[in-house]
DNA sequence: AAGCCGGGGCT
DNA sequence: AGCCCAGGCTT
């Protein structure tokens, strides 16, 4: 068996594994937040506090989780809830798929394993919603499980303590960031020392201006001693902006509300029913939109001034958009309109004063002949 | 591997 | 006005 000689580097994490909790655990132990799921080691509050806290912020996640909590202290009374009333203590968090999968995995909790979150990686991972980060921030957090974590945080800060100048969102480098969140693993602590990591990525090693000053890792860290702690982690490049030919298009029909979409390059695959509830049998989406629309739009793809227009004859169905620098249109015929900016952004939409956006897009398009408004 | 989801905070 | 955020799922 050959022995990597990378094992005996200074910049294999393995070697700096006990240095590491040296540094950090006692770091920590000074300076961490408060947070409301660092209470206790409550497995389902630390899974709650989990979900929102993907591509959230902890100061945005706060008063939802303990309304939450406050609301739905357990499993079994997750999986008790209706979906709606889920969905409303999620409005204003985003990415609602997250608040749909967190219920249905209560379900299957509640069902088959007593309404325990079970210190079972395989059962976790089964769970929807539940990747590798999710699953090991919890099993680490709650059950004290030797599993590393990686994310926003912690991929930054080890990107710079070891001084990858790759782009960390990339194929490899990600594995070996994911290999070294293992390797650093002290063990004992692992809850404290994965939550010890991402903590002094949220407060100190920030991605502008990391307070090197106050970091307890400064003198062995590789991107400060080569000065690039500002460039590191490297920048997404850019996506590239293509012109795509792209059409969208709110649908009312008598109390059912539509927005259709064609996603870039592919057929008519997006289409979603506000409030809820089916259309009609016999008629698909697909059809009906096909049928009453005739586009033509450019739209440049995710990002930077956009044009949005659509022409269309309307036969059965109304169409209703009110926009920025749109025209207000109702009827069985209507004008050519276009949006400018992000494509149906709740923003650009009236500024409805309930729930989420997406009922606020239905609400404001099943109100009778609403104005037009400018923003 | 890339696209998609999303509102809010920060510079 | 961008960039970023305690990611996961789909294609």
């Amino acid at each position: 068996m050959t022995v990597n000689r990378s094992d005996s580097s200074p910049n294999d994490p393995r070697a700096w594994r006990s240095w590491l909790a040296s540094r950090l655990l006692p770091w920590f132990h000074r300076h961490r937040r408060d947070l409301p799921w660092r209470d206790n080691r409550d497995p389902y509050r630390i899974w709650v506090s989990e979900v929102m806290l993907q591509q959230t912020q902890v100061a945005t996640v706060i008063p939802y989780f303990e309304r939450f909590l406050r609301t739905f202290p357990t499993v079994a009374d997750l999986a008790a809830a209706e979906e709606q009333a889920i969905l409303r203590l999620w409005e204003g968090l985003g990415y609602y798929r997250r608040a749909r999968d967190l219920h249905r995995a209560a379900r299957v909790l509640a069902a088959d394993h007593g309404g325990r979150v079970p210190d079972d990686p395989d059962v976790l991972a089964s769970l929807p919603g539940l990747g590798r980060y999710t699953c090991n921030a919890i099993l680490s957090q709650a059950f004290e499980r030797r599993l590393p974590i990686l994310e926003a945080n912690s991929q930054r800060m080890l990107s710079r303590l070891f001084g990858r100048t790759e782009d960390p969102r990339q194929g490899p480098a990600r594995r070996w960031l994911w290999q070294a969140a293992e390797d650093i693993l002290p063990q004992k602590n692992v809850g404290t020392f994965n939550q010890a990591i991402m903590e002094l990525g949220a407060l100190v090693c920030t991605p502008t201006a990391p307070r090197c000053d106050g970091c307890p890792l400064a003198e062995r860290c590789l991107a400060r001693q080569s000065g690039q702690q500002e460039s590191i982690p490297a920048r997404a490049a850019p996506p590239e902006i293509v012109s795509v030919r792209e059409i969208a298009v709110v649908l009312r029909r008598r109390d059912e509300v539509f927005l259709a979409r064609r996603p870039q390059g592919g057929r008519w695959a997006g289409l979603w029913e506000f409030p809820k509830g089916p259309i009609d049998e016999g008629e698909t989406h697909e059809k009906a939109i096909e049928r009453l629309l005739h586009e033509r739009t450019t739209m440049r793809a995710r990002s930077g001034a956009e044009l949005l227009t659509i022409r269309h004859a309307v036969t059965r169905y109304r169409v209703v958009l009110t926009c920025y620098d749109a025209e207000y249109l109702d009827g069985d015929f209507a004008s050519d309109f276009y949006v400018e900016g992000r494509w149906l952004s709740p923003k650009s939409l009236v500024d409805y004063p309930v729930s989420s956006p997406q009922r606020r897009l239905a609400t404001h398009l099943l109100a009778p002949n609403p104005e037009p408004r400018l923003f």
